[in-house]
DNA sequence: TCCTTTTGTCAACGATTGTTGACTAATTAA
DNA sequence: TTAATTAGTCAACAATCGTTGACAAAAGGA
């Protein structure tokens, strides 16, 4: 067999199959309610293969939730255009072409799933927080970042996971022009 | 027997101590994650008794989950204090003296049960919404009110349920003038 | 006291869960 | 073709879930 250039082989394509819904289900009903199961019925597949080739449940939930922010670098932006600049990057991520939905994963198990919660916080208190510190002013940047995340993670959990139907209905440019201003104010503002 | 002064009887008192063990474990672990034997194991008593007295698991989380928004009437406060004095209310609703904790449960429960995020939809569509209709500008209420609950949702769900760091360190005098600004201008700036 | 109602105990039910291991079928290497 | 590796099938396991019904204990009224 090719060591490195296989050719899409079948294992290859049955484990795309589970891995996708995969996703499509814990986005859709969180960690709990999504039984293995489930999966293999969307993948088509026997149920003892979602073990074989993911080891638990518990594995394929990490595999299936893995996602990369990828924040801009906040310092090198107009310091006036970092809040419009973080919106859209998440709205992007959320909504663009390559997003994988992997933000409605987390946010929907993150409420009964620790891996979902410690995921999330990692990221926020990993990546948001020293990125505002490296943008905002001098003191204070805990209290932005999380200014800054329950701005954000509210606007995906409304949107996504509770979907409620005032924030569904907003439009982009809405989204980038309100909320852009308030993550501006909490970044940059004095507080 | 006594027809209407029930000396809390027997009954009324586990009553009481199966909603309170309900209440403590949807709370800190959501719908799915509480079973019935662990709430009766909290309470003391036994499984059996936690169906005799609310019917089935589905209706002790209806009755657990209660709460009353008790929004104040936004028309007659100053204008200028509309974010100011939304957030503090709800501050005083979740952290409050008699905060029954219902508003944790529902955000916690909300990503899978449907029950609790319908719940979630009915106060902010049925409340909220309205509240800002009446108070803000004329046109833009679906709008405001989907910025509104967003940041809202979006602070109690970092702050009780993922409990980030960052946001559960952020004192209340912070909330009522950072997130009350947010508010304000939300509910009564130009879109 | 006796009788009725209330309150609590216990064991078990059927269904569903994640997971396993033995087995067959298909594919590949020789 | 033959042998070996890989992929997929199937039935069953142990555990846990919400829920039930038969029964014992306690309390209250007569």
């Amino acid at each position: 067999m090719d060591q490195e250039l296989k050719k899409s082989g079948k294992a290859d394509r049955t484990r795309a199959a589970i891995l996708a819904a995969a996703q499509k289900l814990f986005a859709g009903q969180g960690y709990e309610l999504t039984t293995v199961r489930d999966i293999a019925a969307i993948a088509d597949i026997d149920p003892a293969l979602v073990i074989r080739y993911f080891g638990s449940k518990d594995e394929l939930f990490a595999r299936a939730a893995v996602f990369n922010l990828k924040l801009p670098d906040l310092s090198r932006a107009e310091r006036s255009e970092i809040g419009e600049t973080l919106v859209r990057h998440f709205l992007s991520l959320w909504e663009g072409e390559n997003a994988n939905g992997a933000m409605p994963i987390l946010l929907r198990s993150a409420a009964s799933n620790e891996t979902a919660a410690n995921k999330l916080k990692d990221i926020f208190a990993g990546q948001v927080l020293p990125a505002l510190a490296r943008a905002g002013g001098r003191s204070g940047a805990a209290e932005r970042a999380g200014l800054v995340s329950s701005q954000l993670l509210g606007l995906a959990f409304c949107r996504y996971v509770l979907r409620l139907p005032p924030v569904v209905g907003l439009s982009q440019e809405t989204i980038i022009r309100e909320v852009g201003h308030t993550i501006q104010r909490y970044a940059t503002g004095d507080m």
